[in-house]
RNA sequence: GCUCUCAUCGUCUAACGGCUAGGACGCCGCCCUUUCACGGCGGAAAUCGGAGUUCGAUUCUCCGUGGGAGCACCA
């Protein structure tokens, strides 16, 4: 299905926490279908709540969506400052922000007034709450009376300036209204159910259903496309668009991100704020190739490679055009973490030694001690065992400074530690006759191979691999040599033998 | 409680109403390998249940069961 027109599509989130990573995937199909269509992706601050919303959660999110490299063709721009000023923003629609649209908002309620589609209610905070509870215990749905429905628009005027408090109601129609989803179909809805809601705390503070519905009207957004949790918010604000005489945009509904026990994602099983996935290590290609095929996933067909093969790793490119907004699955999906690390891993591997190396300093600090080509060859050994750029500093931190380990590492098999020891002995003396400039994997695999052969190669390279590296697993003891130089050899094949001379000859364990 | 909604391996998913229900992650085994990882090969693993429509249902309809979301002066 493609729109007529350029869809114009928008991501909406409300600066109170940092960027989800539902939050993420709900801009990245957005992003997706305007790509694809060649419409227009616009984000927009629902800063209505002055309470909950900070400036520096709106820049965590500008700034994370940028870094998944979600590109928004209106909305607040990044400031390197806490300044976020409207001066900054792309597009002609603005204020982006709710919180600097309240004169916009303050028209369309007194529009709403004047039309008696609205009025005020006096109703106190916790006769509502009495109300609710005594329905809901009647097994009825719990919604507003409509009690201050007939207070007229000049006396409900004339208390509030006699100071008493009061709220915006909207006068919900008694219908039904029918939704057309893109993703779940057509649903019927029941807005008897839902009372008259609140819209506004007063003329210039309006609540998230009303404020929704003129910005998406006034920036002419034409698809809907969010999270699912907003689905049967989709009826009242459709009544809301109708008494205002806007126009009805698509909707698409998205299924949920899950947790193991298939809730909705939360804290409790695994981290959401995308800005935790970035500093762990993760790349944003990968995590963007993931969260696009969290809920969605292209045909076979689409998504074969040219032998037949199905495949999972898409670019942003391909990702554009293999989109169908219609293949989003209905059902909510569960946050599969080692399926992220897998892909993310894909990604690493793919990677040049030099880009890698450049991302691996923004999440981590490399020790010193090493040269440039030195850190190359260890990159070279680390990348493809890597899950995380994290991990680039706990597999190779044995070459800046060797660990402290148990002696009975060193042991091959069941051989004696004398037997063990005396075969690092004649290494030693090998490898001290190899000069310093030929002193490389190559060279030593050459010099060390009759040794091998006689001895038997795991009975001479586990335990040199031990010495030099101090762990069970590591890169191959060659390659470790061939970075650590000569001199750092000897010394820790040194080392290993002092260890094994502290077992004594009788550990046959 | 009320409204809406969803249902294929443990997880993400594929399959014009028609094959032994395919792939990926994870798991297990074998190979490669001094170890670990990578890689290669192989394996176990699913259509929630019951009716109906049909020559034939994973697919269409209904009921049941189970799950989820929403029901704010939050978004």
């Amino acid at each position: 299905m493609t729109p007529s027109k350029p869809p114009r599509v928008r991501f909406a989130p409300s600066p109170t926490g940092n960027l989800h990573i539902g939050g993420a995937r709900t801009a990245l199909f957005n992003w997706l279908y305007a790509r694809k269509h060649e419409g227009v992706f616009v984000v927009r601050v629902e800063d209505t709540d002055k309470e909950r919303s900070l400036p520096e959660y709106e820049e965590n999110i500008l700034e994370n969506l940028e870094w998944l490299g979600i590109d928004w063709d209106e909305g607040p721009q990044l400031t390197k400052n806490l300044e976020l000023k409207t001066e900054n923003e792309l597009g002609k629609f603005g204020p982006y922000r709710q919180s600097e649209r309240s004169e916009i908002y303050e028209k369309y309620a007194k529009k709403l007034i004047e039309e008696k589609h609205a009025y005020w209610c006096f109703c106190t905070k916790e006769e509502i709450e009495a109300m609710r509870q005594s329905q809901m215990t009647q097994g009825q749905p719990p919604k507003y009376s409509g009690r201050c429905r007939g207070v007229p628009t000049s006396e409900a005027e004339k208390r509030m300036s006699d100071g008493e408090s009061a709220v915006l109601r909207f006068k919900m129609p008694e219908a039904k209204v029918s939704v057309n989803d893109m993703i779940r179909g057509k649903t019927v809805f029941d807005l008897s159910l839902s009372g008259d809601i609140v819209i506004a705390r007063s003329l210039d503070d309006p609540l998230y259903n009303f404020a929704v519905v003129i910005d998406d009207s006034e920036m002419q957004i034409t698809h809907v496309i969010r999270g699912e949790e907003h689905f049967s918010n989709t009826a009242k604000q459709v009544a809301l668009i109708e008494a205002l005489g806007f126009h009805v945009p698509h909707y698409a509904h998205m299924p949920l991100i899950l947790n193991p026990d298939k809730t909705k994602m939360s804290k409790r099983f695994s981290d959401t704020a995308v800005s935790e996935y970035k500093k762990d290590g993760y790349l944003p290609e990968a995590l963007f190739n993931f969260l696009a095929l969290l809920g969605w996933h292209p045909s076979a067909e689409q998504s074969a490679d040219e032998n037949g093969e199905e495949r999972e790793i898409f670019t942003k490119d391909e990702l554009v055009k293999l989109f169908e907004i219609e293949r989003v699955q209905k059902a909510g999906a569960v946050f599969n973490g080692q399926k992220l690390d897998w892909m993310n891993a894909q990604y690493i591997k793919s990677l040049s030694q030099k880009d890698l190396l450049v991302a691996i300093k923004n999440v981590s600090t490399i020790p010193d001690g090493l040269s440039e080509s030195q850190i190359d060859r260890l990159l070279s050994f680390s990348m493809e065992r890597m899950k995380k750029l994290t991990d680039f500093i706990e597999l190779s931190d044995f070459f800046f400074e060797l660990p402290d380990y148990e002696p009975k590492m060193l042991i091959w098999q069941d051989a004696p530690a004398s037997v063990v020891a005396e075969t690092l002995e004649s290494v030693e003396k090998i490898i001290s006759n190899v000069s310093d400039d030929s002193f490389n994997a190559n060279r030593l695999l050459e010099v060390l191979s009759e040794i091998s052969d006689r001895v038997g190669r795991g009975a001479v390279l586990w335990p040199l691999r031990v010495a030099l590296s101090g762990k069970e697993a590591s890169p191959g003891p060659f390659e470790i040599m061939d970075v650590l130089g000569k001199n750092e050899t000897l010394s820790r094949i040194g080392v290993a033998i002092k260890k094994l001379g502290s077992i004594g000859g009788d550990l046959g364990l």
